[in-house]
DNA sequence: ATGAAAGCGCTAACAG
DNA sequence: CTGTTAGCGCTTTCAT
């Protein structure tokens, strides 16, 4: 035995280019851009490759070629139920390809994202999603000019780096809000977890609507430190009649605040829809079969991960990916829990 | 310029050993192994890695040593309720390592989390945790000796491959069962959404305590195609109740159909417990708050993930993990749904 | 405690 | 369409 062989005892490109009877280079090109190699050595080259079970090594491909399979996601919360479904979106488009994705948390920091952001660059990503248009000046610094393609999801907004795929939240909640106004309410409150870029614009448009009613009332605005859940949204509601006996409705920034409203209007005895309206954010299926069934927005967050991911890939494989910039909009789903008997 | 220079213009192990007046590999083992350097050198290194903003390449690393910094995940879903405590308590614990975390779906089917092992043994990871007791035999070819750590999460069983932590899903559902048949029902059901490895060791516990009881019909017994959600547990308690309207109780596989389930009997006017109880699994925050509030199974989804992450960086970390086969065990949660007047 | 040389498995560059 | 050569940035091996 020499002293010097390191190798991992797996077959690699030069194994199989031995039993093709052709250069490593020409097996690397059968692999990556088959139609620069004639039918002939591809064919020998691909049984060559299952005989040997051959698996190209990803740490030696981006090595060589300064560019990893890895296409970086980077999310607020990998696991806040309204990141699920445009992760679901995601991966199931992502399936499809020869990429990995690699997950990344920014817990609603600023800082953190720009570590995690410096993290992936060192793994010379093949491509970039990222979350809303608030990125720090450093970060924004990071991205300008990247080799990459780049998709920001969720919002939308001026100057994409690259590629942007979500809808307005401001829009989305005046929607909401005109439609509690519509219905008749008049003292209708804001509920809100913690604090975001995009919770802060949706306040904003239940803002700019309640205002032009005249019945903004800052006294009914409400937001937590804690993340979103059902239970604060029951707890949230208890503070809210606390303070203001009178409220007749609230338009709730997520969803499980909403459920949480109105599992405590249920038993305080509070008749919704009619004492009281509540409107939830998201639509998530619960909404439609709760009872009294919940009035939400129904926000396109699986199809945000679609397109965001069928972009990249279009762009990967240097295709057209279509408009860059797509505002997705939202649907406004009224149901019992905002019908009031008039 | 000369025509083969092809790097990449980021500092290397090269330049920073350059600016300290030390060899590459001083380098290296200042950053891999701090304690084999001499104080004064690991000095200068430092500060010519801060000088230079160094940061290693994980590529090179891994194609040299033959071992990533990947540690990967695999779940049934990514994006299934379930497993997102679970997921989180792993990001926690992974948050705090030099270690990227890869995530893989196998989306229930043992085909899929073969593929997704070979793609990730491609990449020699640094260790590996897996769902469940239930692989192939194939995908155990693969495990078996394998040189990193692995742990197996979310069940307990016989001969793991190496760590394990989680619970007995039979005995589990047998509490549950227990508590029904003590609370007074009598011809209790058995709700599941997509069938699985765990849900049909859940049922055998459920069966076995009913039948002890001679309380058991398997017309009782309902599984869907569909995976788990609100509607559906609200689907099929109507299907239930359609066919046998005597049925007095349901043992939920999931939580999210026990919610299903009572807004159901809401709107079909149906007493929650008197009439009819309602027991659902895993206690989701939700649970407690509900009107009636929902008796449920707390399963300890974070802590498996905590423990199997921290069980795997002592593993790498060449520290003991303490126990490698853990059972976390449940605890029933007794609340309105199921406290009958008597 | 530190270093020199060789090599990990692949692809960029240039050539034919 | 195919091949040769020289690296990519790091760690292993062996030596001092």
């Amino acid at each position: 035995m020499a002293r010097k062989r390191r190798g991992s005892g797996k077959p690699t490109i030069m194994d199989v280019a031995r039993e093709a009877g052709v250069s490593a280079i020409t097996v690397s090109r059968a692999l990556r851009t088959p139609k620069q190699v004639s039918d002939k050595t591809r064919t020998k080259v691909d049984s060559a490759i299952r005989a040997l079970g051959y698996t190209p090594d990803p740490a030696a491909k981006a090595l060589a070629s300064h560019r990893s399979d890895i296409i970086g996601v980077i999310l607020p919360s990998v696991t806040n139920s309204v990141f699920q479904d445009t992760l679901r979106g995601i991966y199931e488009v992502a399936e499809t390809a020869p990429y990995r994705v690699q997950l990344g948390n920014t817990q609603y920091s600023a800082a953190e994202e720009e570590r995690l952001l410096r993290g992936l660059l060192s793994q010379r990503p093949a491509g970039l999603i990222l979350t809303g248009v608030d990125q720090s000046a450093s970060t924004a610094g990071l991205l300008r000019g990247a080799d990459f393609p780049i998709v920001q999801i969720t919002e939308i907004g001026p100057a994409p780096f690259d590629m942007m795929v979500g809808f307005s939240h401001s829009q989305a909640a005046q929607l909401a809000a005109e439609h509690l106004v519509a219905a008749g309410y008049r003292r209708i409150a804001f509920l809100g977890a913690r604090r975001d870029a995009r919770s802060t614009r949706r306040l904003s448009g239940f803002r700019a609507v309640l205002e032009a009613h005249g019945l903004y009332d800052p006294g009914r605005v409400l937001f937590s430190e804690q993340p979103s859940s059902v239970p604060l949204g029951a707890a949230q509601l208890g503070e809210l009649l606390d303070m203001d006996p009178k409220a007749d409705a609230v338009l709730c920034n997520n969803d499980d605040l909403a459920l949480g409203a109105l599992f405590e209007c249920q038993r305080s005895g509070i008749d919704v829809p009619n004492a009281f309206g509540i409107c939830g954010f998201n639509d998530i299926d619960t909404m439609a079969v709760t009872h009294p069934a919940l009035t939400s927005v129904r926000t396109p967050r699986r199809e945000i991960g679609r397109q965001a991911m069928t972009m990249m890939l279009a762009r990967l494989a240097g295709e057209d990916p279509g408009p860059t910039t797509r505002n997705l909009g939202v649907d406004l789903m009224p149901r019992a829990s905002t019908a009031r008997a008039a």
